[in-house]
DNA sequence: GGATATACTGTATTTAATTACAGTATCAGG
DNA sequence: CCTGATACTGTAATTAAATACAGTATATCC
């Protein structure tokens, strides 16, 4: 999945063609691409152009106008969720390489914010009717109110526990009683200490590749 | 969400012209689209897209090459379901009457075939895991095998069931016991009497919109 | 320190693609 | 039976937008 790597304006020029193809549904001009990168000469245009398609990302047809097929995208088009795998140890949650691949939702469903999904290990959940091997999808939010399903970084864990309130303590806890709840201090004392990393605000299930 | 009718050739237009944006990522030229539609002059194309702009379904930039936004779709794009309501009694199932919105995900979830989802009403199925409210994500299909979970019609109900196998006949089975299992006849009878229209493959649960 | 890639400015040229104009044929509605 | 909408043919004119050419400046690599 690894690609040769862009340069900050040819990767800002790829972005604004995205755009333009995403919110109107073609492609810029070389002109509306040099107001767009504040560039006065249409050649500094097609110089980026140029190293966009020898490293791969699009696809001109010489002379005519607007012809460019986009092969390779960098930024996510709306409703494309990451699915997120093991999380590496130290690294941000939603870097690359704890990316296993992605789901699409209509953005009526998703709302505004970062979200990511996750696949449901074990039947700690059974109970709020979350079993394994579906997908949770994850809002990205540090706080959140008693009551609701929430994603929490334990170490290099990411679990999806229900919050509690008792007293002024706030727990994780499983929705199977077999499960001990997990006491949350916030803030975080430390950087490996357990963390909410999110609220869950919808699930997949997938009935015919689930194994 | 009813809109001005197209004639068969400006439909076939409108397809052309979303299929190249599609499959391209442009908007394709009036001399492609004279090909597209055989038809020789380059006027006969202009005529028709005069007549989608003027009933809403595009909008033009005078004077600028390729510079088409499609404000509504005669085709759905891959990977979008629609969603099912309550089905008028003798209509198609998937008749525009009967569809409520609809719901996008990736084709790789989905696979071949045609595809609709439907709101789960009751706690029929909670013992499957499923609650009332979710969508089941179903592919359209006349059979299917004993044990897996169908959507079948009872007259202008849908309901999600169960298909079970007791010696030679069929019976559609409620997962939560309090209900009875309902007999299949094979092949159906009548136009009324129950069948099976697909098979659920996956479901999705909303978590902030339930109600 | 010369070679190579990135990142541009500025003007001139060319052409892909749209527009414009002048018709023809068919069909439905009033 | 006339009017308006649809559905075209065919050619000429126009222009939006891509190319082409000639430079400049900076940074990185061997």
């Amino acid at each position: 999945m690894s690609s040769i790597s862009l340069t900050a304006r040819q990767e800002r020029l790829l972005r604004i063609i995205e755009t333009s193809i995403d919110k109107k549904g073609y492609v810029p001009t070389l002109q509306e691409m040099a107001q767009a990168m504040s560039i006065s000469s249409l050649q500094g245009v097609k110089d980026h152009l140029a190293a966009l398609e020898r490293k791969g990302y699009i696809r001109r047809s010489p002379g005519r106008r607007r012809a460019i097929e986009i092969l390779q995208r960098v930024a996510q088009p709306e409703g494309n969720v990451p699915i997120i795998g093991r999380v590496a140890a130290g690294r941000p949650l939603l870097a690359i390489e704890n990316q296993q691949g992605s789901l699409n939702l209509s953005s009526e469903f998703l709302g505004t914010g970062t979200h990511f999904a996750l696949r449901v290990q074990g039947d700690s959940m059974i109970e709020a009717g979350i079993q394994e091997g579906d997908y949770v999808i994850v809002r990205q939010k540090e706080a959140a109110d008693p009551g609701t399903i929430v994603v929490a970084r334990l170490g290099e864990e990411v679990t999806v526990k229900r919050l509690k309130k008792k007293g002024k303590i706030l727990f994780l806890e499983a929705a199977n009683p077999a499960y001990d709840p997990i006491p949350l201090t916030q803030p975080a004392q430390s950087a490996s200490s357990p963390c909410i990393v999110g609220i869950v605000i919808g699930l997949y299930r997938d009935f015919e590749k689930k194994r």
